[in-house]
DNA sequence: GTGGAAAATAGGAATCGTTCTCATTCTCGG
DNA sequence: CCGAGAATGAGAACGATTCCTATTTTCCAC
Protein backbone atom coordinates (compact mmCIF):
# COMPACT_ATOMS: atom_id res chain seq x y z
CA UNK A 1 0.00 0.00 0.00
CA UNK A 2 1.65 3.25 -1.11
CA UNK A 3 -1.52 4.80 -1.38
CA UNK A 4 -0.54 5.27 2.31
CA UNK A 5 2.62 7.37 1.66
CA UNK A 6 1.37 8.80 -1.51
CA UNK A 7 -0.88 10.45 0.75
CA UNK A 8 1.37 11.47 3.54
CA UNK A 9 3.56 12.99 1.25
CA UNK A 10 1.18 14.89 -0.55
CA UNK A 11 -0.22 16.28 2.58
CA UNK A 12 2.81 16.92 4.05
CA UNK A 13 4.26 19.07 0.60
CA UNK A 14 0.79 20.75 0.74
CA UNK A 15 1.57 22.49 3.91
CA UNK A 16 4.99 23.20 3.08
CA UNK A 17 7.07 19.90 4.69
CA UNK A 18 8.91 17.55 3.90
CA UNK A 19 8.43 13.61 3.95
CA UNK A 20 11.48 12.74 5.42
CA UNK A 21 13.07 9.03 6.03
CA UNK A 22 11.89 9.55 9.60
CA UNK A 23 9.38 10.24 9.20
CA UNK A 24 8.19 7.48 6.52
CA UNK A 25 9.62 5.39 9.52
CA UNK A 26 6.86 6.53 11.87
CA UNK A 27 3.95 6.02 9.25
CA UNK A 28 5.27 3.17 8.23
CA UNK A 29 5.65 1.46 12.16
CA UNK A 30 2.33 2.77 12.81
CA UNK A 31 0.71 1.25 9.71
CA UNK A 32 2.52 -2.25 10.78
CA UNK A 33 1.26 -2.35 14.42
CA UNK A 34 -2.36 -1.09 13.26
CA UNK A 35 -3.76 0.22 16.56
CA UNK A 36 -2.89 3.17 18.62
CA UNK A 37 0.45 2.98 19.62
CA UNK A 38 1.99 4.29 22.45
CA UNK A 39 4.39 7.60 22.27
CA UNK A 40 7.08 5.02 24.27
CA UNK A 41 6.64 2.26 21.97
CA UNK A 42 7.56 4.38 18.87
CA UNK A 43 10.83 5.41 20.84
CA UNK A 44 12.19 2.24 21.97
CA UNK A 45 10.63 0.00 18.76
CA UNK A 46 13.46 -1.74 16.84
CA UNK A 47 14.96 1.12 15.53
CA UNK A 48 15.13 3.66 18.22
CA UNK A 49 14.46 6.27 16.64
CA UNK A 50 15.25 9.37 19.23
CA UNK A 51 12.60 10.56 21.54
CA UNK A 52 12.49 13.91 20.69
CA UNK A 53 12.32 13.19 16.45
CA UNK A 54 9.17 11.24 17.50
CA UNK A 55 7.80 13.91 19.15
CA UNK A 56 8.33 16.64 17.10
CA UNK A 57 7.11 14.42 14.07
CA UNK A 58 4.35 12.66 15.20
CA UNK A 59 3.10 16.54 15.97
CA UNK A 60 3.76 17.40 12.30
CA UNK A 61 1.98 14.36 11.15
CA UNK A 62 -0.80 15.07 13.61
CA UNK A 63 -1.23 18.96 12.18
CA UNK A 64 -1.51 17.94 8.23
CA UNK A 65 -3.78 15.27 8.82
CA UNK A 66 -1.75 12.30 8.68
CA UNK A 67 -1.70 11.04 12.42
CA UNK A 68 -4.34 11.16 14.82
CA UNK A 69 -3.72 11.31 18.34
CA UNK A 70 -5.51 8.60 20.94
CA UNK A 71 -6.26 9.48 24.40
CA UNK A 72 -6.78 6.90 26.68
CA UNK A 73 -7.49 5.90 29.95
CA UNK A 74 -4.07 5.79 31.46
CA UNK A 75 -1.81 8.76 30.83
CA UNK A 76 -0.03 8.56 27.85
CA UNK A 77 -0.75 9.58 24.29
CA UNK A 78 -0.99 6.62 21.56
CA UNK A 79 -1.15 7.41 17.63
CA UNK A 80 -2.70 6.04 14.83
CA UNK A 81 -3.01 6.70 11.18
CA UNK A 82 -6.16 8.55 10.67
CA UNK A 83 -8.95 7.77 9.40
CA UNK A 84 -8.94 8.27 6.44
CA UNK A 85 -6.27 6.57 5.43
CA UNK A 86 -7.75 3.40 6.91
CA UNK A 87 -10.72 2.41 8.02
CA UNK A 88 -13.46 3.89 10.61
CA UNK A 89 -13.77 2.35 13.35
CA UNK A 90 -13.98 2.69 17.40
CA UNK A 91 -11.85 1.62 20.12
CA UNK A 92 -11.83 -1.08 22.82
CA UNK A 93 -9.51 0.04 25.70
CA UNK A 94 -8.80 -2.31 28.50
CA UNK A 95 -9.25 -0.64 31.87
CA UNK A 96 -6.76 -3.41 33.11
CA UNK A 97 -3.70 -2.94 31.33
CA UNK A 98 -4.76 0.44 29.13
CA UNK A 99 -4.21 -1.71 25.93
CA UNK A 100 -6.32 -0.34 22.48
CA UNK A 101 -8.05 -2.45 20.16
CA UNK A 102 -9.90 -1.36 17.00
CA UNK A 103 -13.37 -2.28 16.31
CA UNK A 104 -15.55 -1.92 13.89
CA UNK A 105 -18.98 -2.22 14.19
CA UNK A 106 -21.63 -3.35 11.65
CA UNK A 107 -22.46 -0.15 9.27
CA UNK A 108 -26.12 0.13 10.34
CA UNK A 109 -25.63 0.46 13.54
CA UNK A 110 -22.81 2.48 12.86
CA UNK A 111 -25.13 5.13 10.90
CA UNK A 112 -27.57 4.78 14.00
CA UNK A 113 -24.84 6.28 16.22
CA UNK A 114 -23.30 8.52 13.88
CA UNK A 115 -27.46 10.69 13.38
CA UNK A 116 -28.00 10.01 16.55
CA UNK A 117 -25.05 12.12 17.99
CA UNK A 118 -25.43 14.47 14.96
CA UNK A 119 -28.84 15.44 16.54
CA UNK A 120 -27.30 15.60 19.90
CA UNK A 121 -24.97 17.84 19.07
CA UNK A 122 -26.96 20.54 16.87
CA UNK A 123 -29.37 20.09 19.73
CA UNK A 124 -26.59 21.33 21.97
CA UNK A 125 -25.78 24.06 19.87
CA UNK A 126 -21.83 22.70 19.21
CA UNK A 127 -20.18 23.40 16.38
CA UNK A 128 -17.66 21.55 14.29
CA UNK A 129 -18.73 18.38 16.53
CA UNK A 130 -17.17 15.35 15.95
CA UNK A 131 -17.85 12.33 18.17
CA UNK A 132 -14.98 10.16 20.25
CA UNK A 133 -16.76 6.35 20.87
CA UNK A 134 -15.11 4.24 22.44
CA UNK A 135 -15.66 0.94 24.58
CA UNK A 136 -13.99 0.36 27.94
CA UNK A 137 -13.60 -3.04 29.28
CA UNK A 138 -11.95 -6.23 29.65
CA UNK A 139 -9.06 -7.35 26.92
CA UNK A 140 -8.78 -10.84 26.41
CA UNK A 141 -5.23 -11.04 28.45
CA UNK A 142 -6.12 -9.57 31.65
CA UNK A 143 -9.55 -11.62 31.30
CA UNK A 144 -7.49 -14.90 30.45
CA UNK A 145 -6.26 -15.84 33.66
CA UNK A 146 -10.10 -14.92 35.52
CA UNK A 147 -12.71 -16.55 33.26
CA UNK B 1 -28.63 17.96 49.06
CA UNK B 2 -27.53 15.84 51.77
CA UNK B 3 -28.01 12.98 49.50
CA UNK B 4 -24.83 13.16 47.73
CA UNK B 5 -22.26 13.60 51.10
CA UNK B 6 -24.61 10.62 52.94
CA UNK B 7 -24.19 8.39 49.82
CA UNK B 8 -20.29 9.23 49.65
CA UNK B 9 -19.99 8.78 53.07
CA UNK B 10 -21.69 5.02 52.89
CA UNK B 11 -19.78 3.75 50.16
CA UNK B 12 -16.72 5.18 51.74
CA UNK B 13 -17.42 3.63 55.43
CA UNK B 14 -18.68 0.27 53.29
CA UNK B 15 -14.99 0.10 51.80
CA UNK B 16 -13.00 0.68 55.61
CA UNK B 17 -12.80 4.52 55.13
CA UNK B 18 -13.42 7.53 56.58
CA UNK B 19 -15.16 10.47 55.49
CA UNK B 20 -13.11 13.04 56.70
CA UNK B 21 -13.47 16.97 56.38
CA UNK B 22 -10.74 16.89 53.32
CA UNK B 23 -12.60 14.69 51.37
CA UNK B 24 -15.85 16.34 51.98
CA UNK B 25 -14.41 19.90 50.82
CA UNK B 26 -13.62 17.83 47.84
CA UNK B 27 -17.18 16.34 47.22
CA UNK B 28 -18.29 19.99 47.99
CA UNK B 29 -16.55 21.63 45.47
CA UNK B 30 -17.05 19.18 43.09
CA UNK B 31 -20.52 19.12 43.42
CA UNK B 32 -20.34 23.58 43.39
CA UNK B 33 -18.17 23.32 39.94
CA UNK B 34 -20.76 21.02 38.00
CA UNK B 35 -18.73 19.58 35.71
CA UNK B 36 -15.51 18.03 35.53
CA UNK B 37 -12.85 20.01 37.37
CA UNK B 38 -9.01 19.37 36.49
CA UNK B 39 -6.83 18.18 39.25
CA UNK B 40 -5.10 21.83 39.63
CA UNK B 41 -8.20 23.22 40.06
CA UNK B 42 -9.17 22.20 43.14
CA UNK B 43 -5.42 22.18 44.15
CA UNK B 44 -5.54 25.96 43.46
CA UNK B 45 -9.14 26.86 44.70
CA UNK B 46 -9.99 29.02 47.38
CA UNK B 47 -9.52 26.54 50.05
CA UNK B 48 -6.25 25.69 48.78
CA UNK B 49 -6.05 21.85 50.02
CA UNK B 50 -2.58 20.66 49.29
CA UNK B 51 -1.79 19.09 46.98
CA UNK B 52 -0.66 15.58 48.32
CA UNK B 53 -4.14 15.42 49.68
CA UNK B 54 -5.99 15.68 46.61
CA UNK B 55 -4.91 13.21 44.63
CA UNK B 56 -4.63 11.36 47.61
CA UNK B 57 -8.39 11.18 47.96
CA UNK B 58 -9.44 12.11 44.74
CA UNK B 59 -8.08 8.62 43.76
CA UNK B 60 -9.82 6.93 46.76
CA UNK B 61 -13.37 8.57 46.52
CA UNK B 62 -12.56 7.23 42.98
CA UNK B 63 -12.05 3.74 44.45
CA UNK B 64 -15.41 3.42 46.57
CA UNK B 65 -17.37 5.19 43.18
CA UNK B 66 -18.16 8.08 44.29
CA UNK B 67 -16.19 10.04 42.04
CA UNK B 68 -14.93 9.45 38.29
CA UNK B 69 -12.10 10.09 36.48
CA UNK B 70 -12.55 11.90 32.97
CA UNK B 71 -10.03 11.87 30.25
CA UNK B 72 -9.44 14.73 27.96
CA UNK B 73 -7.34 15.99 25.25
CA UNK B 74 -5.19 18.17 27.57
CA UNK B 75 -2.87 15.83 29.16
CA UNK B 76 -4.62 16.38 32.63
CA UNK B 77 -6.85 14.38 34.73
CA UNK B 78 -10.05 16.11 35.29
CA UNK B 79 -12.84 14.65 38.41
CA UNK B 80 -16.66 14.35 38.22
CA UNK B 81 -18.92 13.18 41.14
CA UNK B 82 -19.90 9.45 39.67
CA UNK B 83 -22.89 9.51 37.70
CA UNK B 84 -25.45 7.81 40.11
CA UNK B 85 -24.84 10.94 42.27
CA UNK B 86 -26.11 13.47 39.20
CA UNK B 87 -26.98 12.60 36.08
CA UNK B 88 -26.22 10.46 33.53
CA UNK B 89 -24.54 12.99 30.94
CA UNK B 90 -22.15 13.41 28.42
CA UNK B 91 -19.18 15.49 27.50
CA UNK B 92 -18.53 18.66 25.53
CA UNK B 93 -14.90 19.16 25.13
CA UNK B 94 -13.75 22.02 23.46
CA UNK B 95 -11.23 20.90 20.95
CA UNK B 96 -9.74 24.87 21.40
CA UNK B 97 -9.29 25.58 25.06
CA UNK B 98 -9.96 21.80 26.73
CA UNK B 99 -12.63 22.89 28.52
CA UNK B 100 -15.42 20.22 29.52
CA UNK B 101 -19.27 21.15 29.73
CA UNK B 102 -21.92 18.32 30.84
CA UNK B 103 -24.81 17.42 27.72
CA UNK B 104 -27.68 15.14 28.27
CA UNK B 105 -29.19 14.27 24.92
CA UNK B 106 -32.57 13.24 24.64
CA UNK B 107 -34.23 10.25 25.82
CA UNK B 108 -34.73 8.21 23.08
CA UNK B 109 -31.88 9.15 21.64
CA UNK B 110 -29.71 8.45 24.65
CA UNK B 111 -31.43 4.88 24.59
CA UNK B 112 -30.67 4.12 21.18
CA UNK B 113 -27.26 4.63 21.21
CA UNK B 114 -27.37 2.85 24.29
CA UNK B 115 -28.43 -0.27 22.88
CA UNK B 116 -26.67 0.10 19.83
CA UNK B 117 -23.43 0.05 21.54
CA UNK B 118 -24.32 -2.62 23.85
CA UNK B 119 -24.80 -4.72 20.22
CA UNK B 120 -21.53 -3.89 18.90
CA UNK B 121 -19.77 -4.93 22.45
CA UNK B 122 -21.31 -7.56 21.89
CA UNK B 123 -20.26 -8.57 18.66
CA UNK B 124 -16.78 -7.67 19.92
CA UNK B 125 -16.86 -10.32 22.68
CA UNK B 126 -15.91 -7.28 24.62
CA UNK B 127 -17.09 -7.81 28.77
CA UNK B 128 -18.13 -5.49 30.74
CA UNK B 129 -17.87 -2.80 28.04
CA UNK B 130 -19.14 0.53 29.80
CA UNK B 131 -18.72 3.12 26.75
CA UNK B 132 -17.46 6.38 26.47
CA UNK B 133 -19.31 8.90 24.02
CA UNK B 134 -18.10 12.50 23.99
CA UNK B 135 -18.51 15.28 21.22
CA UNK B 136 -15.63 17.41 20.42
CA UNK B 137 -16.33 20.72 19.46
CA UNK B 138 -15.39 24.43 20.22
CA UNK B 139 -17.13 25.69 22.99
CA UNK B 140 -18.91 29.43 22.98
CA UNK B 141 -16.04 31.49 24.39
CA UNK B 142 -13.54 30.02 21.83
CA UNK B 143 -15.66 30.44 18.87
CA UNK B 144 -16.65 34.21 20.20
CA UNK B 145 -14.12 36.00 18.34
CA UNK B 146 -14.74 34.47 15.24
CA UNK B 147 -18.33 34.11 14.92
C1' DG C 1 -11.84 10.17 79.74
C1' DT C 2 -7.23 7.90 78.30
C1' DG C 3 -4.01 5.27 75.50
C1' DG C 4 -2.76 3.27 71.59
C1' DA C 5 -3.20 1.52 66.93
C1' DA C 6 -4.60 2.51 62.44
C1' DA C 7 -5.86 6.04 59.13
C1' DA C 8 -5.19 10.44 57.24
C1' DT C 9 -2.54 14.50 56.41
C1' DA C 10 0.99 17.52 54.25
C1' DG C 11 5.28 18.81 52.65
C1' DG C 12 8.55 17.73 49.57
C1' DA C 13 11.30 14.56 46.86
C1' DA C 14 11.14 11.52 42.99
C1' DT C 15 9.15 9.94 38.56
C1' DC C 16 7.99 10.09 34.01
C1' DG C 17 5.84 11.61 29.75
C1' DT C 18 6.22 15.48 27.03
C1' DT C 19 8.03 19.91 25.35
C1' DC C 20 11.70 23.02 24.49
C1' DT C 21 16.46 24.62 23.15
C1' DC C 22 20.14 24.79 20.31
C1' DA C 23 24.07 23.35 17.81
C1' DT C 24 24.72 20.36 13.94
C1' DT C 25 23.32 18.15 9.66
C1' DC C 26 20.61 17.75 5.67
C1' DT C 27 18.05 19.25 1.51
C1' DC C 28 16.53 21.77 -2.24
C1' DG C 29 16.43 25.63 -5.36
C1' DG C 30 19.42 28.70 -7.75
C1' DC D 1 28.55 24.12 -5.63
C1' DC D 2 26.26 27.56 -2.24
C1' DG D 3 23.27 29.28 0.98
C1' DA D 4 18.79 29.50 3.39
C1' DG D 5 15.60 27.16 5.58
C1' DA D 6 14.07 22.55 7.35
C1' DA D 7 15.06 18.67 10.05
C1' DT D 8 17.63 16.21 13.39
C1' DG D 9 19.08 14.62 18.02
C1' DA D 10 21.00 15.16 22.57
C1' DG D 11 19.82 16.80 26.63
C1' DA D 12 17.72 20.39 29.62
C1' DA D 13 13.40 22.05 31.29
C1' DC D 14 8.72 21.44 32.55
C1' DG D 15 4.59 19.94 34.74
C1' DA D 16 1.32 16.61 36.29
C1' DT D 17 1.25 12.84 39.15
C1' DT D 18 3.03 9.55 42.48
C1' DC D 19 5.73 8.28 46.33
C1' DC D 20 7.90 8.77 50.92
C1' DT D 21 7.72 9.83 55.65
C1' DA D 22 7.18 12.29 59.82
C1' DT D 23 3.34 14.28 62.13
C1' DT D 24 -1.44 14.68 63.33
C1' DT D 25 -6.03 12.99 63.75
C1' DT D 26 -9.54 9.63 64.63
C1' DC D 27 -11.74 5.85 66.58
C1' DC D 28 -12.22 2.09 69.71
C1' DA D 29 -11.34 -0.51 73.90
C1' DC D 30 -10.60 -0.06 78.46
Amino acid sequence: MDDVHATVARRLSDAGQRYTPKRRDLVEALRRVGRPAATQDLVRGRRGLPQSSVYRNLSVLEQVGAVRRVITEEGVARYELSEDLTTHHHHLVCRSCGAVEDVTIPARLERTVERTLAEAAAAAHFEGALHRVDLIGTCRDCRGVTA
